[in-house]
DNA sequence: AAACATACCTCGCCTGTCAATGTATATTCA
DNA sequence: TGAATATACATTGACAGGCGAGGTATGTTT
C-alpha cells in the first residue's frame, strides 16, 4: 500500500459508495475490485472497510441483507440508497473543491 | 471554512512548509496567508497549527526564534530545515500520487 | 473604556484508521 | 490426510491529527 493513511482519510465512504453505484456488492468483494483497479497499490483495511459499513448504514447511506449462499463463506451485500447517492455526489464535489484548494496551498 | 477536516488531513504540515520555503515566518502571518490566498475558504485552526509547529520542529523539519520586535506583540518565527525541504518534496509527490488514486477510486 | 487586531499557547475531546485477533467454510496440493 | 491458502465477516483497543474552548499579553481604534 503506498497511500498513507492521513491522505486517504475521508475518502473510504465515497469509495464504497462509489463501488455500490455499479450494483450491490460485499466487503470481500469491493475490497478485491479495489486492489485490482489500483493494480495493487492500495486496499483497504478490514477494520476500516467494516467500520464504514457500520456508519454508511447508521446514517442511512446504505442498506444490507444476507446473501443466500449454497456454497462457501456467507456473505452481506450492501445497497446504496438514494441518500447515499446523493451524499456521493456531494462527497465527490467536495473533494474537487479540495484537490484544488490544496493544490493552492502547497505549489 | 469550506473543506473539511478529514480532507485537509495530513497534509496541514506540508502547506507550513510550503510557505516557509518562501522565507521565515510566524503562526499568525501563515494563516493570514493561507485565508488570503484560498479568498477566505480556508483557514487553520490555531490548535491546529501550532501543534503541527511542534510536530515539525520535534522531527527537524523547521527550526524556531524569536523575533526581537520593539513594538507589539512577540513573535515566534519558524525556519525551513533541508530535512524540511526534502520532506515537503517528497510530500508534494505523495499528494501528487494520491490525487491520481483517489480519483481513480471516486469516479 | 470597550472593542478589536495582533500574537502566542495548552488541555482534552472526537473521529477515522488500523494492528491484532477471532470465527467459519471451501479448495489446493503435497 | 493434513497443512496451507483463499474466501468472508466481525470486534477491540490503541493511536494520531484536527479542533473547540479557554487563557495570556500588547497595541490600536472608536
Amino acid at each position: 500500500m503506498s497511500i498513507a493513511s492521513d491522505l486517504i482519510r475521508g475518502h473510504t465512504e465515497t469509495i464504497i459508495l462509489f463501488h455500490l453505484l455499479e450494483g450491490d456488492s460485499y466487503g470481500y468483494q469491493i475490497n478485491k475490485s479495489i486492489q485490482f483497479r489500483t493494480q495493487g497499490q492500495y486496499e483497504l483495511k478490514e477494520a476500516t472497510l467494516y467500520s464504514a459499513f457500520r456508519r454508511l448504514e447508521q446514517n442511512g447511506c446504505i442498506t444490507s441483507y444476507w446473501g443466500n449462499e449454497e456454497t462457501g463463506a456467507r456473505r452481506r451485500y450492501y445497497s446504496i440508497t438514494s441518500l447515499g447517492r446523493a451524499v456521493y455526489e456531494q462527497n465527490v464535489r467536495d473533494w474537487q473543491e479540495a484537490k484544488t484548494l490544496i493544490d493552492a496551498l502547497l505549489t
